[in-house]
RNA sequence: GGCGUCGUGGCCAAGUGGUAAGGCAAGGGUCUGCAAAACCCUCAUUCACGGGUUCAAAUCCCGUCGACGCCUCCA
């Protein structure tokens, strides 16, 4: 039975759906205006987790993912650069998508904008007028009346009375309450701008969620996911939004990711201590990029430095280790040592996935079928008899997204290092050590990590 | 100041009442011409601190200290 925390309600709970076998989920996705950073990859490879793990459990999931793509943000970014903003976040649209793909993250099953759901949007904010949680001013500008809605703050655990000492109301705006947040926004001169029955404007950032979801999804979800950061307003607001629209609860279960943290602190935009997805993948696999989320615990802060990334590293290749071939020369286990411990470690697998994505404990399961698989290959098991704990570990790994594929060289440069290869074979029946050796040296410095056994020498890019 | 999460070995970290998973690093060993990889062994009587509940607590309760996040945009 698959257990989640629900930061709604503070508890772990057994997740149930709303409709037998099918998942409805939706991840928050990124406001594009630039290069995309690590953050964010914790972020997706935290539910493409999730997912793959519903997956794997029987779930049909349908997975929404959103793009924010009409934001202050996006209007400065495209006035410095003298672009159209709509064109600058169809440029870094695609490019997401493309890191999300390099980071081996399962495309969602959609990926809806705020340009493209504009209708909605004005007519969800209608709804809400109508309703009277909202109200339009005389500038143009529509807010939400948070005093409209007595379940305000239930998710990020706030009172209004506790919120107003941080709250102000900024010189321009016509809000009833300090708290009001703003459902659509009057155009300034010169902006992007959609008409509406309020004048030229533009959505809020939290409308387009409330939006997304019901065009995607429908009136009710089961599963709402974030960065934790996104609780409040984000969040908050979105619930108070879509409850107040339907009358009907909006998502059952709340999932929120932690931060990355860089040095001691969250990464943010704001901070200026990014690494860009890029800048990292040019100097790690992404394999590296997912063993860090799974060692550690998906709600908790995430160490992000040399250390931990070299650690991770290391465990990718261990796992990796169970994957090599059976020796040519296996002469053959007498006794079948692996089902047993291919069964005990799904089994350890399944109930740590089960406790709340437990992925440090399903990592760990990983390493004990690994370690017997290795033994079982030393002791001299033939590929036959490694294949079917190698094939469950296959799986087991890819449920978690994990590739485990060796890096690849050009054609050119492997005909290189065979050429150097058997040079170093023959040194070494000659016993020409010193040759041997200085070949091993060139083919490190090239990028190659030799090993030697009785059945030869293999080879791989490190 | 308010709300929330959390403090487990050198590092990352699992474990929410029954006597401390796993990985990295470190040390020793098998194998190897030497390496590398793999495998074996060693590595927290103790879970921030102080009280309390219990036959029994890292796990529950109270307090203290500390870290981080949110309260403005943020994955």
């Amino acid at each position: 039975m698959l257990k989640i925390y629900n930061t709604l309600t503070r508890k772990t709970e057994e997740f149930q759906t709303l409709e037998p076998g099918k998942v409805r989920m939706y991840v928050c996705g990124v406001t594009v205006y630039n290069d995309a950073h690590v953050g964010h990859a914790m972020s997706a490879i935290v539910f493409d987790i999730v997912r793959r793990y519903l997956e794997y459990r029987g779930y049909a999931v349908k997975h929404v993912m959103n793009y924010t793509d009409v934001d202050d943000k996006i209007i400065n970014r495209a006035n410095q650069l003298g672009e159209d903003p709509l064109k600058l976040s169809a440029r870094y649209i695609a490019d997401y998508a493309a890191d999300l793909k390099s980071l081996n993250v399962l495309p969602a099953t959609s990926n809806p904008q705020v340009s493209t759901t504009m209708p909605l949007i004005i007519q969800f904010i209608e709804g809400l007028i109508q309703k009277g949680h909202a109200y339009a001013a005389s500038n143009g500008d529509v807010y939400f009346r948070v005093n409209s809605d007595d379940d305000y703050g239930r998710l990020s655990g706030r009172k209004l009375e506790d919120m107003q000492a941080g709250a102000r109301i900024e010189i321009g705006e016509q809000k009833e309450h300090p708290m009001d947040f703003a459902l659509w926004k009057a155009a300034k001169p010169g902006e992007i701008s959609w008409d509406s029955p309020w004048g030229k404007g533009r959505p809020g950032w939290h409308i387009e969620c409330s939006a997304m979801n019901l065009a995607e999804l429908g009136e009710q979800i089961d599963i709402h996911g974030g960065g934790n950061d996104l609780i409040f307003p984000h969040h908050e607001n979105e619930i108070a939004q879509s409850e107040c629209y339907t009358g009907k609860e909006f998502s059952r279960y709340w999932i929120h990711n932690g931060m990355l943290q860089l040095g001691g602190e969250k990464m943010s935009k704001s901070l200026g201590n990014i690494i860009s997805i890029k800048e990292f993948l040019s100097k790690r696999s992404s394999d590296i990029m997912r063993m860090l989320v799974l060692n550690g615990t998906y709600r908790a802060p995430l160490m992000f430095n040399d250390e931990t990334l070299d650690a991770a590293e290391r465990n990718v290749e261990r796992l990796k280790s169970a994957l090599k071939p059976a020796s040519p020369s296996a002469a053959g286990l007498s006794a079948d040592t692996l089902s047993a411990s291919t069964e005990s470690a799904t089994a350890n697998f399944t109930e740590a996935m089960d406790s709340d994505f437990n992925t440090a404990g399903a990592v760990a399961a990983l390493f004990e079928l690994s370690k017997s698989i290795n033994t079982a290959r030393d002791n001299g098991a033939t590929g036959e008899q490694l294949k079917p704990a190698q094939e469950t570990f296959k799986q087991l790994a890819g449920v978690l997204g994990l590739t485990l594929e060796e890096k690849k060289g050009s054609s050119e440069d492997e005909a290189q290092v065979e050429a150097l290869l058997s040079e170093r074979t023959q040194a070494r029946k000659d016993k020409n050590w010193k040759r041997s050796d200085e070949i091993r040296d060139q083919l490190k410095v090239m990028g190659v990590t030799i090993e030697d056994s009785k059945d030869g020498t293999t080879w791989k890019w490190s």
